[in-house]
RNA sequence: GCCGGAGUGGCGGAAUUGGUAGACGCGCACGACUCAAAAUCGUGUAUCGCAAGGUGUGAGAGUUCGAUUCUCUCCUCCGGCACCA
């Protein structure tokens, strides 16, 4: 037996497979298309660690099995080496970005090449090539050149736009080419624009909202680094992918990713339908609010103003506490910036006094508060104020006092005395009193003679009293107890359906509960005729908590109870005190209130439009030209790519301006300065691999017919609200243009756990735990740390690094190893007319039936990324084999082709050996034989009272009363049921049997 | 706080249209080989119990002949969002 050397194997095979070109994919090809892709990495200066490849080997052992299934696989690899975290390293170590980006491609390329991919390294790109970055700029001129067609819903050119204007407003001839410019810009998908960025000092650039991240005290600081963030207002280039908000939306579900990554994405994008609706006021200026929940209007008791209300300054003027909002205002903003949005922020406002708005569904005037717990950014940055169903409003309105009104209340039909056809539906406005008495402990309830019934006291509303004196009276009418101290309302008045046989009608109750305290026993005298009714019976605080009563809203009551505060009913439920629309549900009062007003149905988003520049140097160049008078002109497509000037700083500068303002020969001709942010290169690439090398076009339209889309696309999930989101919207784009196939670029997306370190913790020099790849293929060898990686757990999951279990790895590529040395010519009973072989040798027979039970499981299991138990039932597998005396060179060399893709090096050694001429990973992927898969016989067991008590062995196909015959004589089994009555057998096919006794 | 996901031996994990819980691997123990050790091989390894048998998949309840799997309540951990009206 030759050594199992590893490193002289996998070297051998990796230069092999180099110089067959193995792994080159055809293109085109008459074979069906296959595409498996990795998220493409920045080359950091730190080199891989054990984690990083996780992605890659999973995806690279599902290409491998493709490609040997007959598909025309494209698995390629490139760099995104744009951006932040190349161009942080290269100041650190002061080397010129391009520079830094070479050392580092060169090193990861390194440490790729030695764990044995099957890339296609003739397609590899790199964002930072201006061959590649050429087509960015060229993609973003035609985003920069297009405008969201609303009524197509798709984006066309910006001259379908400009010949619209034309022929519909007779103005815009007149308009200077500077003034249509303007009105364009408002239209383009990419543009320019002002706004109040992420500026982070540290870093010299502005941030994307996913590139920032709370730190351990909640204060914002950039994602890379850790440096603090603030807000600045700043020029800046926008993607308004606010357009395509509901398209990537409503295409998730098409989707095969995992659900949390549509949730994130669905979070991100953050739609809801709701009213604007518009307030007049005291003033001669109108409040325009958006509301999810317009069926609560008539409960609207203010108006709240976000202090940076576009229209804050009017009213500013006209209240009569001026200086003291404007206080406010100033403060709130300074609060702002400092953008320290910590946790439970105690609410604060203040009123605009002396102005009024007036409730457009009733005409009630409300007091217009201005208060920062409302978004400028959100809505119309203006909001109606429903304390009684809004947990917002609620906190606001009880800190200030404001008042509460309900206008929305749960509908609970009584299911043991339900309504009846055929009689009239009443409703009515009823109190229902919760009567303590402390002394006692115990609560008042009312015990019916005549119904069975036992509630608490209740009745209606009568006349213009209140609720707590209607409770009172009832109270005193019905017990005669008059000493009582009102505590509270028990929250929102609750509806109940049910049938009132006394009076005849189905009644509609909406009842709202008031809790009172027995301050003495003493009693008035009782209204006779009534108290003939029922007898009052007090219960101990025990009963009234745990026992049902009669009237149905108790629980309601109980719940409210409990803590000092309730929260608000912010559920749909059934409209009451809203006149006209009392009884609509929610869902329809929403609609018919919104008409009444003459407000509209509208949809918003929380997603902003994504700004689309860096002040950094190390960047794709936008390919703009300003020229003196402020124009904009684009760079024609034949002077692309703009390439970035060859400087020697390239530093941020600190004040907000790009390194490239600095460079003279560049702001000569009046080059944009800003640079691309880090996911434009990011947004295509995936295109580019399918023709990379092409001059004309970023890919030729026969390759991009012909490979679509990405099947499978294997990354971290750490991009959900990034790259992948980016990516689809870009791709939308050229897909409205006509320029790709598919209205998607990734239908399947699976996410890789992490690995840890053995301490837990990220993997990172800052703790001085990180494991190099290189150290473990030197050790062990490629194929154990492939096959440990997908051994490890879920491939989904997260795990720690346990470098001691590694050798369990190596161990079975070992054993593999071992037994190819005792294969021999033994006649496998492998063919379809032998799949019942009676071969003298069971032993044998198992092993083959052992042996496609395996390829069915890891051909399903690597479908479905379930590499872990796909090599655990290989390693039954060689357990097995270590065990017969006889394994066929044929069978031997099926499972090889199994283990391929798992340890490609070990498999194509083994598969030369054994006389092949070819790479195995050519090779066609082994089917299996089902009738190989069905057993004679089974074992299954014997379960007495759900308890297993014995196992039998039966024929598969065996009759249902075989089976039971034959379980009730076995002995441990017969033990359990002697001298008991069977009272029912059950049998599970091919499972179990069960006897209860 | 809200929305997702998860909780199984000493450890990583397996098993869910409800049907023998703990596959596979690590570790550990004992044995073989060895002067000895490593490596390797064999046996064992959820837990209580000498055994018969009992208990056991975060906790508690429920449905069922039967629940890791379904329902409800609660606890813990991880991820996402965080005043989005």
């Amino acid at each position: 037996m030759k050594n199992y050397d590893h490193s002289k194997i996998e070297k051998k095979w990796q230069k092999a497979w180099d110089a067959k070109k193995v792994y080159k994919t055809e293109n085109p090809s008459k074979k069906k298309k296959f595409y498996v892709l990795d998220m493409f990495p920045y080359p950091s200066g730190a080199g891989l660690h054990v984690g990083h490849p996780r992605g890659y080997i999973g995806s690279d052992v599902y290409a491998r099995m493709k490609r040997m299934q007959g598909y025309n696989v494209l698995h390629p690899m490139g760099y995104d080496a744009f951006g932040l975290p190349a161009e942080q390293y290269a100041i650190e170590h002061k080397i010129h970005p391009r520079k830094a980006v070479e050392k580092n491609i060169k090193t990861f390329r390194g440490q790729l090449d030695k764990i044995g991919f099957s890339y296609d390294w003739s397609r590899q790109v790199n964002t930072t090539d201006p061959e590649y970055y050429k087509w960015t700029q060229w993609i973003f001129l035609q985003i920069y050149n297009s405008y969201y067609d609303t009524e197509k819903n798709k984006a066309r050119p910006i001259s379908e736009l400009i010949k619209k204007f034309e022929k519909t407003d007779k103005n815009w001839k007149k308009l200077s080419e500077i003034e249509k410019e303007k009105i364009l810009m408002q239209y383009r998908l990419a543009y320019e624009g002002y706004s109040e960025v992420n500026w982070c000092p540290k870093l010299g650039t502005v941030l994307a909202n996913d590139e920032i991240v709370d730190d351990k005290d909640g204060n914002p600081v950039s994602e890379r680094g850790g440096y603090p963030v603030e807000k600045k207002s700043m020029r800046q280039w926008f993607m308004r992918i606010t357009s395509y908000a509901d398209r990537l939306l409503t295409d998730l579900d098409g989707l095969d990713w995992s659900g949390h990554i549509k949730e994130i994405q669905k979070n991100w994008i953050g739609k809801s339908d709701g009213s604007e609706i518009e307030f007049k006021t005291s003033i001669n200026r109108n409040i325009q609010v958006f509301t999810t929940r317009a069926d609560t209007l008539f409960g609207v008791t203010y108006v709240v103003l976000s202090p940076e209300h576009q229209n804050i300054g009017e009213f500013l003027v006209q209240a009569k506490n001026m200086a003291e909002v404007s206080e406010y205002i100033r403060e709130a903003k300074e609060r702002a910036k400092k953008e320290d949005i910590t946790i439970e922020k105690e609410k604060t406002g203040v009123e605009l006094k002396g102005i009024k708005a007036i409730n457009p569904v009733n005409g009630e005037e409300v007091p217009v508060w201005v208060a920062d717990y409302v978004l400028a950014s959100y809505g119309t940055g203006a909001v109606m104020a429903v304390p009684a169903h809004d947990e917002r409003d609620f906190e606001f309105a009880k800190k200030y006092n404001l008042p509460m009104k309900y206008v929305v209340a749960p509908k609970i039909i009584d299911e043991k005395n339900p309504p009846k056809n055929g009689f009239e539906y009443v409703v009515r406005n009823a109190a229902q009193a919760v009567v303590y008495n402390p002394i006692k402990d115990e609560y008042l309830t009312l015990r019916w003679k005549k119904f069975d019934w036992h509630s608490i006291v209740l009745g209606g509303i009568e006349g213009n009293e209140s609720v707590v004196e209607a409770a009172k009276r009832e109270v005193i009418e019905e017990t005669g107890y008059s000493d009582l101290i009102f505590k509270k309302i028990l929250g929102s008045p609750v509806i109940s359906v049910f049938h009132a046989p006394h009076k005849g009608i189905n009644r509609v109750s909406v009842s709202t509960g008031v809790l009172f305290e027995l301050a003495s026993e003493k009693q008035v005298g009782l209204d006779r005729a009534e108290h003939e009714q029922f007898d009052v019976e007090w219960v101990s605080s025990e009963t009234f908590f745990s026992k049902p009563m009669t009237n149905i809203e108790l629980p309601f009551w109980r719940e409210r109870m409990k803590g000092k505060i309730w929260k608000p009913f912010i559920e749909y439920g059934t409209i009451i005190n809203s006149n006209e629309f009392n009884q609509l549900t929610s869902e329809e009062a929403r609609k018919k209130i919104t008409e009444f007003v003459g407000g509209k149905m509208v949809t918003k988003y929380k997603m902003r439009d994504a700004i689309f520049a860096r002040q950094r140097y190390w960047g794709e160049p936008i390919p703009l030209k300003h020229d003196k008078a402020g124009a904009i002109s684009m760079l024609k497509e034949k002077n692309l790519p703009l390439k970035l000037p060859n400087v020697t700083s390239y530093e941020p500068t600190g004040t907000g301006e790009s390194p490239l303002s600095g460079v003279k020969a560049w702001t000569k001709e009046g080059y944009e300065t800003n640079t691309m942010p880090g996911w434009a290169g990011s947004s295509w690439y995936f295109l580019r691999y399918m023709d990379p090398k092409n001059k004309k076009a970023f890919a030729d339209k026969k390759a991009l017919k012909y490979w679509k889309d990405v099947d499978m696309y294997v990354g971290g999930s750490e991009h959900a609200t990034g790259h992948l989101l980016y990516s689809r919207f870009w791709h939308k784009f050229l897909f409205d243009m006509g320029h790709v196939p598919t209205p998607e670029p990734f239908k399947t997306l699976k996410n890789q756990g992490m690995i840890l370190a053995s301490d837990g913790r990220k993997m990172s020099k800052r703790w001085g735990n990180v494991i190099n790849p290189d150290d473990i293929v030197k050790t062990y060898g490629a194929d154990t740390l492939r096959v440990y990686e997908m051994f490890m757990g879920p491939f989904e999951a997260s795990q720690p690094w346990n470098t001691e279990s590694i050798i369990g790895s190596r161990r079975f590529i070992e054993k593999v190893w071992k037994v190819a040395s005792r294969i021999n010519d033994f006649k496998s009973p492998r063919s379809s007319s032998q799949a019942r072989p009676d071969f003298k040798n069971h032993q044998y027979v198992s092993l083959v039936k052992t042996l496609h039970k395996t390829i069915k499981k890891v051909n399903d299991d690597i479908a479905n990324f379930a590499f872990n138990t796909a090599i655990s039932s290989m390693m039954v597998l060689v357990n097995e084999m270590d065990k017969v005396e006889n394994i066929s060179k044929e069978d031997f060399k099926t499972f090889l082709q199994i283990l391929a893709p798992f340890a490609p090096h070990v498999a194509e050694e083994l598969w030369y050996d054994l006389g092949e001429k070819k790479s195995i990973h050519l090779a066609p992927w082994p089917k299996y034989n089902m009738k190989l898969l069905i057993e004679d016989t089974l074992k299954i067991a014997v379960q007495v009272n759900g308890k297993v008590r014995g196992e039998i062995e039966i024929p598969t196909d065996a009759d249902q009363e075989v089976v039971f015959a034959e379980a009730l004589v076995n002995e441990n089994v017969k033990k359990w049921t002697d001298g008991q009555e069977i009272k029912k057998k059950i049998y599970v096919k091919g499972r179990l049997v069960n006897f209860v006794v």
